[in-house]
RNA sequence: GUGGGCGUAGCUCAGUUGGUUAGAGCGCCUGGUUGUGGUCCAGGAGGCCGGGGGUUCGAAUCCCCUCGUUCACCCCA
């Protein structure tokens, strides 16, 4: 294969007719579940001080090194960085305008992580996602889970699993901590290298590991469960009340961890079960009460979720589901006499509504039918020197068995609106 | 960052134990007696076999390096 001079970087990709029409039907389908849960949409800048990101924890990957940072060309320079994730630009900008909570919003757009390009990981990849700030209420918890989920069910999916635990917060979530360094440092000793890497930094993560040899160890570590406080037990109890509620099925999955630091009591995430990689997760999410306040803004409470649009356009090849939107162009006009006449009729029926398209370059008709076919409309309208002194129009059906008609010019626009009505 | 697989036409792939002008299917273009696509038939365009170095009389085929890609760990959507 002769090289290209330049292709896209690594990890990025460009996404082309008509799986572009795939995604932005996605996330059209996604605004109006949002909408419907009276989401309102935020679009904030796509880099950020690298403070911003800093936050969200010493001990994530995801900003000690997997940013995309640079400098501007202030002076002095400001130090900055393409967005890692959304949810900590959502609360920088909640608290630099403090909206009037609860502040229900939802976002869509790419995202940027330095890492090894895989299957559903890339460099540049899409999230949609919502957050509630300001409402601690458990109900809170359910309406954003219940969101999530009726989005992956209106694309069709069904073999989406929920995975439900609970993280606990400042008032028991030291002790867990203790309990848990404790038993993996007694049983170190049977943990890869990696693993005993990890527990110094966070010995949460350690119970994310894939590694085989980790398991006997993390699966008689103490459990978050076990260790909740009252507050945060009935916190708990009610997000799966409400869930049971609303007939969401869903796992409790004690040792669900996420990677970002900042995440306190309900934590969740969505797992596609019909993708064989190892990214199977579609979405995850849960709260993260104290995040504001370290963006500087007042103690606000949050709880959020962010679905990876990548990873569910997979899931939905896997499961054969969310074809792409129907070809917008509804009638392909075929000029054999040059190409002129097709220019005013296109733009008629452009201007009625109805998508037109015609081919350039005054091909053959056996040419310019071929494209009209592998255009996918519906309908095909043949102008010839006959038509044209006849002031008329051959209106083709391409899909059905109903053949063609001659038309008065004037009446073309009519017709194919009645045709495609019906 | 670590480890494995793969890199031949736009796409999916064949290329025999290294041997003359590198193949198929799909797609694309042009035709099939002059106005008709989706089926069929016939032609055609399109590859310095990812790049560089080496071994050899001779390399797409063997060796090394490099780049890209892919999968897994890691991380996470």
């Amino acid at each position: 294969m002769a090289e290209p001079t330049f292709r896209a970087p690594k990890g990025t990709r460009d996404i082309l007719p008509p799986e572009s029409g795939r995604r932005r039907a996605l996330i059209d389908a996604f605004a109006v579940q949002a909408g419907l849960g009276g989401f309102g949409e935020v679009m904030s800048p796509i880099f950020e001080d690298l403070g911003v990101f800093k936050r969200l924890g010493e001990s994530t990957d995801v900003v000690t090194k997997e940013m995309f940072d640079f400098f501007d060309k202030g002076d002095p320079p400001q130090h900055l960085a393409l967005r890692p994730e959304l949810t900590a630009s959502i609360c920088r900008a909640y608290a630099e305008h403090r909206p009037v909570p609860p502040w229900k919003i939802w976002y869509e757009g790419p995202q940027f992580r330095y890492e090894q390009p895989q299957a559903g990981r890339y460099r540049q990849f899409s999230q949609v996602g919502v957050e509630t700030l300001g409402a601690d209420d458990p109900q809170a918890d359910i309406d954003v889970i219940a969101l999530a989920w009726r989005f992956y069910e209106s694309l069709g999916l069904r073999q989406v699993s929920l995975l439900l635990n609970s993280l606990g917060d400042p008032s028991c979530r030291p002790a867990y901590m203790d309990a848990l360094r404790n038993h993996l440092e007694s049983s170190a000793a049977a943990l890869t290298d990696q693993s005993r890497v990890t527990l110094e930094r966070n010995p949460l993560r350690v119970l994310d590991s894939k590694r085989p040899e980790d398991q006997p160890v993390i699966d008689a570590a103490p459990l978050m469960v076990d260790y909740l406080s009252d507050d945060t037990a009935e916190h708990f109890a009610a997000v799966r009340a409400g869930l049971d509620a609303l007939e969401i099925p869903y796992q409790i999955s004690p040792r669900l961890v996420r990677g970002l630091d900042y995440y306190t009591r309900t934590t969740f995430e969505f797992a596609a079960d019909a993708l064989a990689t190892a990214q199977n997760a579609v979405g995850g999410g849960g709260r993260y009460d104290g995040l504001v306040e370290d963006l500087g803004g007042p103690a606000t409470p949050g709880i959020g979720f962010a679905l990876g649009v990548d990873r569910i356009l997979l899931a939905c090849d896997a499961e054969d589901v969310f074809p792409g939107p129907v070809p917008t162009v509804k009638i392909f006009v075929v000029d054999v006499t040059g190409g002129s006449h097709a220019l005013g009729v296109c733009n008629e029926l452009r201007d009625a509504g109805i998508g037109a398209d015609r081919s350039y370059g005054g091909r053959s008709m056996k040419a310019q039918m071929k494209v009209a076919d592998r255009s996918g409309a519906p309908f095909a309208a043949i102008i010839g020197e006959d038509e044209v002194a006849a002031g008329e129009v051959t209106l083709r059906d391409l899909r059905g068995d109903t053949g063609q008609r001659r038309i008065p010019l004037d009446s073309l626009a009519y017709e194919v609106s009645q045709l495609l009505t019906k």
